[in-house]
DNA sequence: TTATATACGATAAATTTTGTCGTATATATT
DNA sequence: AATATATACGACAAAATTTATCGTATATAA
């Protein structure tokens, strides 16, 4: 409950790793797998979402790799998740409305209360603050 | 990613049934369940669950049930999340030191930080907050 | 031309969550 | 004392989600 998945976490090694690295260069997913231990496949496909969402930027052919594109003080943590995971709530009736039970509920408004919390919370921290 | 469990769901619903009944009256795992639509089973172990943790009390026997025992302003939510679901953190690593990548993980420290403030999040929030 | 790296959909394995079942025990009511 | 109702609890099954693998296509530097 409440943790984060693993695709987020190599999602940040990764980001981390390339924020380390000089900015001539690339960083390969092999490079990155190898020196991790992550499945290379499995953080091939994560770096590409990376790049659809324009956090990264591909370089293809052999020495190419991936280098980083966006600002990440500009980009929150929240909006992070979001763009790898999908909307970030405590439970889907944040988003959803189509729950059955809606009607019934009677801790809908709390949770609400908390979720908001927790959504400011992962607002304020930059994906900077995560990877420098 | 990041959600609370349904057994979470549940656990808060009933209690907040149970604080909007008279003290009084007992509620029993049938009246709740059939009320929000839960599984009567299941809520029954969860009701079970929270009687062990003495956040209720449990009455057997015909017109038996359950009422809350303990007080509820004086419990956080990280303590309720704790006791239905063990440690609270974004990854393992925060509690479990076995990691096979721990002395490659780059980004141990940061994630630390933030799991420190999503517990403070919700070591200040009180079950009262949520059910009353 | 070749070797290396990204791109991406399909599928499989593993794990976690969610739900069910059977049986035992306690107790108020009759 | 018998009965009906409710909690107690372990074992198991189903479902959902997460994690990982595979195959094939495409781009490009050397």
């Amino acid at each position: 409950m409440l943790k984060i998945t693993r695709k987020v976490e190599y999602a940040l090694i990764a980001l981390r790793h390339m924020q380390q690295t000089p900015k001539s260069r690339v960083s390969s997913s092999n490079e990155i797998s190898s020196k991790y231990g992550i499945p290379q496949h499995l953080l091939a496909k994560i770096l590409q979402e990376m790049a659809r969402e324009n956090l990264i930027q591909a370089i293809k052919g052999p020495a190419g790799g991936y280098k980083i594109k966006a600002d990440l003080e500009q980009i929150s943590l929240k909006d992070f998740f979001e763009k790898l995971e999908g909307p970030l709530g405590l439970m889907d009736c944040y988003f959803n409305t189509d729950c059955l039970q809606m009607k019934s509920c009677n801790i809908l408004t709390p949770i609400q209360r908390i979720n908001q919390n927790m959504r400011d919370m992962f607002s304020k921290t930059t994906l900077m603050e995560i990877t420098q």
